[in-house]
RNA sequence: GUCCCCGUCGUCCAGCGGUUAGGACACCGCCCUUUCACGGCGGUAACACGGGUUCGAAUCCCGUCGGGGACGCCA
């Protein structure tokens, strides 16, 4: 949190709340760098004292015009160093501190994902360490703190592999051991570009509001740059188990979302409904529907699970368990509420009321007794079922999803199901 | 522009000198089926290009091209 323009509560917030929802919890901490800033301060002293880091006073301008010079000359831009051997202060200027690298000689990364990563010295220039209001940078904090802390495995996205080499040597200018580094490629755009706010790179947060399971988030995560023979689902313990470092690949990739919401599928058809049914409670309260019937909220899980993507549409396919629906959906009422069903309906009701036992068992066979008696198939009976007492042509198996409704509500739909196909009879839409 | 990294189906992975180049998502058929799904079977689809090395290269080397990253008083 060195940047105070960025660094703000709700931020810090996602992040930790994203963390815990992903069940990715630490040892220790959160530590934010800006209670460290006196360590940072003394750090900085003694570097200044031992001449490893020296006051710059270069002023924005000249700055820029240096950048200007040698992006001309078709050089990569860096600073020259031209503050080094000047030992006076100069009149009006906050001076910044910077860390004095090395000039030639290579810098040796010994990555576990990329191998050897050799660096030139003359590449690297003097960088900041700290602002000329006195604050650490992050490049410089996150040395100390590695120092400090004893921080063996740095593993980061490969677009920090150009700060190794820097970071290195301020370490063994600290005379600290470097960590080991791992760096694992990046996560680009469905579109191959840099990941944005566009296509992917929302707080994972917003993952959870979608209805993914973490450990379906964390599976999709797991699978980009690395690989278990031929294995793409993986449970959580699964995934620590065949996990290595070593594994990973060196290439980006390009975020799916296509594939996420495969996975989130098969991780909603093997989860334990101890971890659906809250999770589901949670989106249909979304929704506006409290739950209250735990049964239901069970029965409902096991029934959807294989037919939903996320648990957002899980939710929402699953209202009319919980509720009545406000009107049936034309296409369906049309296609199945016809002059044709109110006879079919009719005896489905006096079939469930007659019935001693109140299961899906029983209920499927008086539907099938009913198209047996009408020389029927059994989709004919099935569906204006269906529309009647879930409004919609889609749902559960629709012995499951009676039984799931109980009786009561069974019939005041078929109920309000006939009024509706003798409606249209009556209007001659038949 | 300079430096660093990378390059197998549209996408994610397998492949480690000899394979009909394999799996998954997506897509297209078919099957299962009371709807939707799940599931099953089959199909379309790739080694960026050019040079080497080798009896033999997707695999090793070089170059080209392409993509990404870094180059900030951001992290």
């Amino acid at each position: 949190d060195t940047d105070r323009e960025r660094s703000t509560d709700e931020a810090v917030r996602v992040i930790l709340e994203g963390m815990q929802w992903l069940g990715l919890d630490a040892d220790e901490g959160p530590y934010y760098q800006t209670h460290r800033y006196d360590r940072y301060r003394q750090v900085l002293a003694q570097m200044l004292e031992r001449g490893e880091a020296y006051r710059c006073y270069c002023t924005k301008a000249e700055l820029e015009a240096m950048r200007e010079q040698q992006l001309a000359r078709k050089e990569k831009p860096r600073y020259d160093g031209r503050c080094r051997e000047r030992t006076e202060p100069q009149p009006g200027i906050e001076p910044v501190i910077r860390f004095k690298n090395p000039l030639s000689g290579p810098v040796i990364v010994d990555d576990q994902v990329h191998g050897r990563v050799v660096f030139d010295n003359a590449e690297l220039d003097d960088l900041i360490i700290a602002r000329s209001d006195g604050n650490p940078t992050y490049n410089f904090c996150v040395v100390v703190d590695d120092m400090d802390m004893g921080v063996t495995h740095v593993i980061r996205g490969d677009d920090h592999l150009n700060n190794t080499p820097r970071q290195m040597n301020m370490l063994l200018s600290l005379g600290a051991t470097p960590p080991v580094y791992a760096h694992v490629p990046m996560i680009l755009g469905a579109d191959g570009a840099k990941l944005s706010k566009r296509h992917g790179a929302v707080s994972v947060l917003q993952y959870q509001q979608e209805g993914y399971l973490p450990d379906a988030l964390l599976n999709y995560l797991v699978r980009l740059g690395w690989s278990h023979g031929d294995q793409e689902v993986f449970s959580r313990e699964e995934m620590i188990a065949a996990f290595d470092i070593k594994d990973v690949n060196k290439a980006a990739s390009a975020f799916n979302p296509e594939k996420l919401l495969w996975l989130n599928q098969q991780h909603l058809m093997r989860a334990p409904v101890s971890v659906l049914a809250p999770a589901l409670r949670a989106h249909l309260a979304a929704l506006g529907v409290l739950v209250t019937d735990d049964r239901l909220l069970e029965g409902v899980v096991n029934a959807q699970r294989e037919r939903a993507r996320t648990l957002q549409d899980m939710a929402q396919n699953s209202l009319f368990f919980f509720r009545d629906f406000e009107a049936f959906d034309d296409k369906a009422a049309r296609k199945h509420l016809t002059a044709e069903a109110v006879p079919l309906l009719a005896a489905l009701v006096e079939g469930f009321s007659a019935l001693p036992e109140w299961n899906a068992g029983a209920i499927h066979e008086v539907i099938n007794a009913v198209a047996l008696r009408q020389g029927l198939a059994l989709g004919k009976v099935a569906q204006p079922l269906r529309v009647a007492v879930t409004g919609g042509a889609v749902s559960p198996p629709i012995d499951i999803t009676v039984a799931l409704l109980g009786l009561e509500k069974v019939r005041a739909r078929i109920k309000r199901a006939l009024g509706y196909s003798s409606a249209t009879v009556a209007n001659g839409q038949t």
